[in-house]
DNA sequence: CAAGATTGAGGTTTCAATCTTT
DNA sequence: AAAGATTGAAACCTCAATCTTG
């Protein structure tokens, strides 16, 4: 009798790297274009765009300045100052924490509401466009549960 | 007699959104891994080591700066600077053409290869296990083939 | 005049140190 | 002591202008 098959490395190296690899292309090509694109039609840049969003998807449109921070991948120092530039553009402002005075909320104005609502339709539609339109329905919804499982992984847990 | 059903808007804004929200999630938890796994196991910076791959996977071990520049995200200024401190670390060099006096090729020495080498190993270990270890065969070869989908549409011509 | 590469100026982000509050 | 937020210094990248070559 003999033993089980054992086959281990099945997917071989090349294919690990290759596969990853176009993950980054594809994601990089993607990129590009919606930087444009949201620089086109909101005049602003990526960055901001995504933390409005946060904000905008948020209850009471508030978030405090380090959670937000994590959220959107930036250093406690670096988006201090991001959020300096949005404010000085009128889109968001600080708000103080009543119950804990070390923490400050980062709240949309309604400059920024009006800004980040418009902007979010029109994004919607180069999403649309750009990535529905390209891989259709089916293939959307799977490639969201791949990366979703990556993300619960590997990704911080925001609490 | 009645028309065809027309379903148009089958997956709803909110669907469109949130599956891409994932990607980015996911690959943005993916990536800071990678930083921080790249920046122990060889101690250089992610770009350092995505330009390099690149050289080592080219036969000859060299590229033209704005070839390469191009594959890496990086605008012409910006490669002429990484290029000067990835040779301040001895890791690669820069050629001139023969052919077309005009052109600098970026090349691999001997110590970037080396280190390329040393670190792919270790990079394809850690691919497999925050990746292929967590998504399988099946769902690693599928998120390839539409993340090339993407890639192939919306990426740049490298000609 | 177009293409490849470099340079300097300017803007954005990280890092480490600091201050305040818990 | 630890956490939230800010600051200044340093690193990195982009952009526009420049130089050289085709």
């Amino acid at each position: 009798v003999r033993g089980p098959i054992r086959r281990l490395r099945v997917v071989n190296d090349e294919e690990v790297i290759t596969n990853w690899g176009l993950v980054i292309e594809g994601f990089a090509a993607l990129s590009e274009l919606m930087e444009a694109d949201v620089q086109r039609t909101t005049g602003m840049p990526l960055p901001w765009f995504g933390a409005l969003l946060r904000l905008y998807r948020t209850p009471g449109h508030r978030i405090a300045m380090s959670k937000l921070a994590r959220v959107v991948n930036f250093t406690s120092g670096g988006f201090t100052k991001l959020v300096d530039r949005m404010t000085e553009a009128g889109l968001v402002e600080r708000v103080a924490s009543d119950s804990d005075r070390r923490v400050t909320y980062v709240a949309l104005t309604e400059a920024g509401r009006h800004a980040i609502a418009d902007g979010l339709e029109l994004h919607i539609e180069f999403l649309r466009q750009t990535v529905l339109d390209v891989l259709g329905e089916e293939r959307l919804r799977e490639l969201g549960a791949t990366m979703r499982l990556l993300r619960d992984v590997h990704g911080p847990d925001f609490d």
